[in-house]
DNA sequence: ACGACTCGTAATAATTGAAGTTACATGAAA
DNA sequence: TTTCATGTAACTTCAATTATTACGAGTCGT
């Protein structure tokens, strides 16, 4: 089954735009991410109308954070992207006459909103500040590395 | 994104087996569920080779269960379908050297284990003898409610 | 004004894995 | 021996993200 990546995807470009002064071109952010421009544009578009980067045309162009990184959750982005389906597993038929079915559905579905919730409340607690964080922890643990 | 329905499937089918005296045909199971007896056979094809269930070739053949359905819980059913990816929701890139995206990996997979821990412990707790008492519970109200 | 640069977006193809289908071999019972 | 059913291989269909191509439109520097 394929895998949306688009939350993974914008975290990375949102991280590296964080790290980097000005703005950063759609071309600039396609290869950091080993993608392709038009893509990077179609999910950043979804940003900018939540408000939390612009995109400015011409020279010197490109996109830049406008939003807090403190303030932006990882939960506000999935809901961003238009809360994709989390789950790969799913009930055959989501309206069974079948009671059978139907206790089936019940138990499985009672299961993943269980899942569900404390994977959004989850997210609901990380923030972007938080990863920049851990990046720069990351970072200085390299050079660290090196340099023994 | 296209959703894995096999566990759905295959409990479907269990309960109607178990609510069925002497073994169904791939047909039969087939056309309860709206599909075809190939696919029937090569999903319950998994729980025969767990021992599960057990199959009968040519005149009153088919499937029945051979387990006891209070000790059949829809974890070990989950790993008899090979432990399908859970998640629809993925990162990009699994084993990335970009320092940035392995904090936005990290922080995601601890999401992820923990929702995904959730949830099987939930399936670890519902049997098929939980799942048959729900759908007779379910009869019986229905029947109280026609005769109402 | 011109031209290089960049976003905006539509249209289309590639990709991936479950699900569905066809076809035929194998085995069991009437 | 005919009929019914499973066992499988091979193939097609299907649905969704992702990738690509193409072109339009706005912006800055010269």
């Amino acid at each position: 089954m394929k895998r949306d990546s688009r939350l993974s995807s914008v975290l990375h470009a949102l991280l590296h735009m964080a790290e980097h002064d000005g703005s950063m071109t759609s071309d600039a952010l396609a290869q950091c991410m080993n993608t392709n421009p038009v893509v990077v544009r179609r999910t950043m578009g979804l940003l900018r109308e939540a408000g939390l980067v612009a995109s400015a045309r011409g020279h010197a162009g490109g996109w830049t954070i406008t939003a807090d990184l403190s303030t932006v959750t990882l939960r506000q982005l999935h809901e961003v992207l238009g809360e994709p389906a989390i789950f790969a597993i799913g009930n055959r038929n989501e309206t069974p006459g079948c009671l059978v079915e139907q206790s089936v559905n019940a138990a499985l579905d009672a299961a993943f909103a269980d899942a569900e919730a404390l994977l959004l409340d989850r997210f609901a607690h990380v923030t972007l500040a938080d990863l920049a964080a851990d990046f720069v922890r990351r970072h200085a643990e390299r050079r660290a590395e090196r340099n023994k």
